[in-house]
DNA sequence: GTTATATTACTAACCAGTCAGTCATTAGCA
DNA sequence: TGCTAATGACTGACTGGTTAGTAATATAAC
């Protein structure tokens, strides 16, 4: 249980280098390390039980210390929380707006791409987790519900509220309302993420729900209602892929 | 506390009735009577707080009972709530299948009746709460889960799927992967569930997201997305609100 | 007075956060 | 090199508080 293996690659690293050093070692000095074990422990735990249900001695015992020295590094549940939120989505806001920025081709490739991106590089990984519990525990949380507002939501909004001006300054988009049309991005996005982590996760269905293809099918409706030349917008990066 | 006012009509008429017939009655026996109050207490406070954060004696005191009645009647909070799911939602499939049924007249027109009568039924209600907490606790109470999907997730999807079939059947919708179609109009009505009961309620956000003119939008889209011939019928359809 | 209904007091089990103490490590010294 | 003293990372029992469910007791209704 304390000497359990480690299943990440940065993980691994220190895992390693702990044993050669110190092959016994139940109470290893490794404070530089600690920290981040800490959080890859509770990002685990946070995504698949919540953040009430999921226990600080469950936290500290997967990331092989012992309750006390979780607290001697985060001062509370909800610090610790929150640092995991800023190392796993708000720290990488800056390298998605550089990539938002630096984008060139038509509008309608730009939203399939960000799609796309979206989910390799959020979506399908253990972060999305941490936005399906944001969304179920909110009303019970409060504080932690306005922190990953401020943190996460406004620029993720902000973000595509930018894509979608992008293509009407362009001349690509046709879009009457943009406030509510965000949410048309929006919404697709986080159903797929409260199937993965929820239902979709523990029922057995017949139907798994494939992301690529639920996604394909999400931007093709998209397109068609966005694009004012759909046809071959849809046809062209259709095919691109 | 125990003889707080009552917030609901029919609560409101089990709580006038006690108190012309019994005006002390602090233990009165009002045995059928008090199944219903204690769902209804239920209903608020786990659309409120969620399964597991709802505590029995909560439900108790809100139906003006102690916490020994509600194990009277029910015989865990599992069952408790499996209860309020049948009086809230299970139970009234039957006439929003009824309703499908004697629909007349064309398939984008229905769509957008559909999504307005899901709003006004079930959305706009309190027993939307129940599918929101259902997604944020399904993980942590698999039973639950297994029961919400074959009880609601099952039948609505069912009903949803005829609905695209009607139109793709009468040459009015062109649908590629109507498996996948189905979550077109899923996602958007999810969506507006999370963000009713949990951030949307909690944060106080700038834009509080108005349900009507979501929904329209999301329709908008979805008909630019489905129909053969989407000008006529979103004009027609969108004139006729 | 009997019975069904309701209450109260209880049990057993949880859990975040604390703190007095342990022990691995290292600095200082011979 | 070998010994001792000081440090501070780490531990786990403990506190104070929580809660689902039960059992003994009380009372309303007939």
């Amino acid at each position: 249980m304390s000497h359990r293996a480690p299943s990440s690659p940065s993980r691994l690293a220190s895992f390693l280098a702990s044993r050669t050093e110190e092959p016994h070692a139940r109470r290893a000095r490794r404070k530089e390390f600690r920290p981040g074990e800490l959080l890859d422990a509770a990002l685990d735990l946070f995504v698949e039980k919540g953040f009430a249900a999921t226990r600080a001695e469950a936290v500290a015992a997967r990331a092989g210390v012992s309750k006390g020295t979780l607290f001697l590094y985060f001062p509370s549940k909800e610090e610790l929380f929150k640092a995991v939120v800023r190392e796993n989505i708000s720290g990488r806001f800056k390298e998605w707006n550089d990539g938002f920025e630096a984008f060139e081709g038509d509008s309608c490739a730009m939203l399939r791409y960000c799609m796309k991106v979206w989910w390799d590089r959020l979506g399908a990984g253990r972060a999305s987790g941490i936005t399906k519990l944001v969304l179920s525990e909110a009303g019970n949380f409060p504080d932690i519900a306005a922190f990953y507002q401020q943190e996460v939501i406004v620029p993720g909004q902000n973000l595509i509220r930018r894509m979608l001006q992008r293509g009407i300054d362009r001349g690509e988009f046709r879009v009457n309302d943009i406030d509510y049309a965000i949410y048309s991005l929006i919404a697709p996005m986080i159903f797929l993420i409260m199937m993965k982590h929820s239902i979709g996760a523990c029922v057995a269905q017949g139907y798994p729900l494939e992301p690529e293809r639920y996604i394909a099918a999400q931007v093709d409706i998209l397109l068609h209602g966005f694009c004012i030349r759909p046809g071959a917008a849809v046809a062209a990066s259709g095919a691109g892929r």
